[in-house]
DNA sequence: AGAATCATGTAAGGGGTTACATGATTCG
DNA sequence: CGAATCATGTAACCCCTTACATGATTCT
């Protein structure tokens, strides 16, 4: 296994609902519960994470070395966990908000999420961020409209035709985001 | 609770791998290795289950009286456990076929399985369907757009416009589909 | 001789949900 | 007074994936 230094080495797949911890943690130093209340009010339309699955995300990515937290004792009420990302944590994010989308079933929940994380923390990147995503779809709307030239099998033309359509239609909503 | 005995009781919402399992053995009986072949061989676009996944599938339908087996003995190799539908699985699998798909996401996964089945078991049902699917898609289309005009997030809307794209998009290919 | 196919599974783990436990505080 | 909010979690379970175990048979 060559390394390279300067090469992003290849990221194991990271689930979604990392990113969109990540991602609120990014917006400033939070606790468990003001991340689920920030997840909940305004995004809660692409990600629904329950509090205790956010717990544990935050413990996992401690322990990945993504995040880090600072007790924060109050008077009465148990002691608050403050996290904030660490400069590893700021980079997987930041990377993860520069690439498009691959697998297209996920365009909702993850694109969605990018463009918003995108928009909060570097809005200058937005345009690149959507002509990638836009190429991504070209390219798997020919390499799909090709297979469906030599296709015999009825169930997959229809499987084929639905994918077609949805690509096509998220391109034009894609190409619509200009505003 | 009111019960209706004409009523079809509600069903806790099953999981879309189970009736990928029911459908293959209303095509016939069949032990887990062929249910994995099947499935692997012309399904492999909408399901696809692994086989100690199907193996494990088989028994729970099993322990809830949807199907039950057979064994059968051969001279060298281990005895097959051949599956059939009880009448209560052929109940849960021809009611599936028959009721349109509310979650939108679902659709490409539970829909063509839908329409696949039906068009093996019940060709005559296939307009009905896919009618009551449009009719699905569409009231969803006119109550998304209602929200819309009273909706000021931005992502929010961006979230809709998505949505609203892609059911338009299935709404076309579903119109598509008299051949 | 080695790989693929036939045929059954088990075990471990990942990621997520549901429900519960705790206990102070603030709101209606 | 009871409900909601603040703040942390744990435990059990569900569905699924990955990897492994077993062993005969047929294909290359």
């Amino acid at each position: 296994m060559t390394t390279h230094p300067n090469v992003a080495r290849e990221h194991t797949p990271r689930n979604p609902a990392d990113y969109a911890v990540l991602g609120v943690l990014a917006l400033g130093p939070a606790h468990g519960y003001d991340v689920s209340r920030q997840l909940h009010q305004g995004l809660e339309k692409i990600w629904r994470l329950k509090r205790s699955q956010i717990y544990a995300l935050l413990n996992s990515l401690e322990k990945e070395g993504l995040v880090r937290h600072e007790r924060v004792d109050q008077e009465t009420l148990p002691p608050k966990k403050i996290f904030s990302l660490s400069p590893a944590g700021r980079e997987v994010l930041l990377s993860w908000l520069c690439s498009p989308v691959n697998h297209i079933r996920d365009l909702r929940l993850e694109f969605l999420g990018k463009l918003h994380f995108t928009e909060l923390i570097c809005p200058e990147k937005k345009p690149q961020l959507v002509s990638s995503q836009l190429a991504v779809l070209c390219n798997k709307l020919n390499s799909l409209s090709e297979v469906r030239h030599r296709c015999e099998n009825r169930l997959e033309l229809q499987v084929l035709d639905f994918r077609l359509a949805m690509i096509r239609a998220a391109v034009q909503w894609l190409e619509g985001l200009s505003d």
